[in-house]
DNA sequence: ACCATGTATGCCTTGACTGGCATATAACTG
DNA sequence: CAGTTATATGCCAGTCAAGGCATACATGGT
């Protein structure tokens, strides 16, 4: 149930930016404060929050706790928002339709700047 | 980027559940008080989080107030994660592709390794 | 116009969260 | 063992969000 943990965990924008910064690669606490130009001490709760959400794992490497992403949670989020993918789906299949059938009537007029909004799922 | 206001709206459980309801199909704002517990006047304010936050619209329907999931937001939400999606995806296949060794080799007991990375003090 | 229904807003209280500072704790170094 | 580095925790204050209640607002019916 870190279902709760986990979206209140996302919600602080600090947070979601150590998240974006250990999706680069794994990082000590220091670093973290530094990049967030958070205090330390601040950037260690918000690693708890995480830590408890399930979000990150410590790995401990000397005095230095080297923090990385683990994805599983995010899984979970993604599994949340799966039904409701599938409803925008439609909508922009709709919007495509349209879009199309206008294409259609005006006939030729090149015109291929959407850019990909589709899922970019690739599983189902 | 993504907005604040989508997290900090989606942070919340009655909202989550809000927007659940809204999944199925649209309803009036008594409805949704009605299904999650709430009062009406509560209700009416996390319908306007949500409104802000672009997840909903509504629709005047005499003195209802009709309101519906708008499927926007959540696609940002899914452009958010896609990165971590796909290192959850690799995650899932090296896991998958440990499995299949193991199962291969059968012989060795279980190379524990050091998948458990968690602090060892971890107290609260 | 009056009343009923449905919804939004304002006020208030409570509780949670955040950030900083000082400090405790743990691990390495000499 | 003392000293230094790296991180976690406790305490405090400021902020903000959530829920309830009463009430204002809007729409429709008689």
């Amino acid at each position: 149930m870190s279902d709760a943990s986990l979206w209140t965990a996302l919600a602080d924008p600090h947070r979601r930016v150590i998240v974006g910064l250990l999706l680069e690669r794994p990082r000590p606490v220091g670093e973290i404060a530094d990049a967030c130009g958070l205090s330390q001490p601040s950037t260690s709760k918000h690693l708890k929050v995480l830590r408890e959400a399930g979000l990150v794992r410590v790995r401990q490497d000397a005095q230095r706790r080297v923090y990385a992403l683990d994805p599983a949670p995010i899984a979970e989020l993604d599994a949340w928002l799966a039904p409701y993918r599938k409803l925008w789906n439609d909508s922009l299949d709709a919007l495509g339709r349209r879009l199309d059938e206008t294409a259609a009537t005006a006939a030729t007029r090149g015109e291929s700047s959407d850019e990909d909004n589709r899922a970019p799922d690739s599983k189902d």
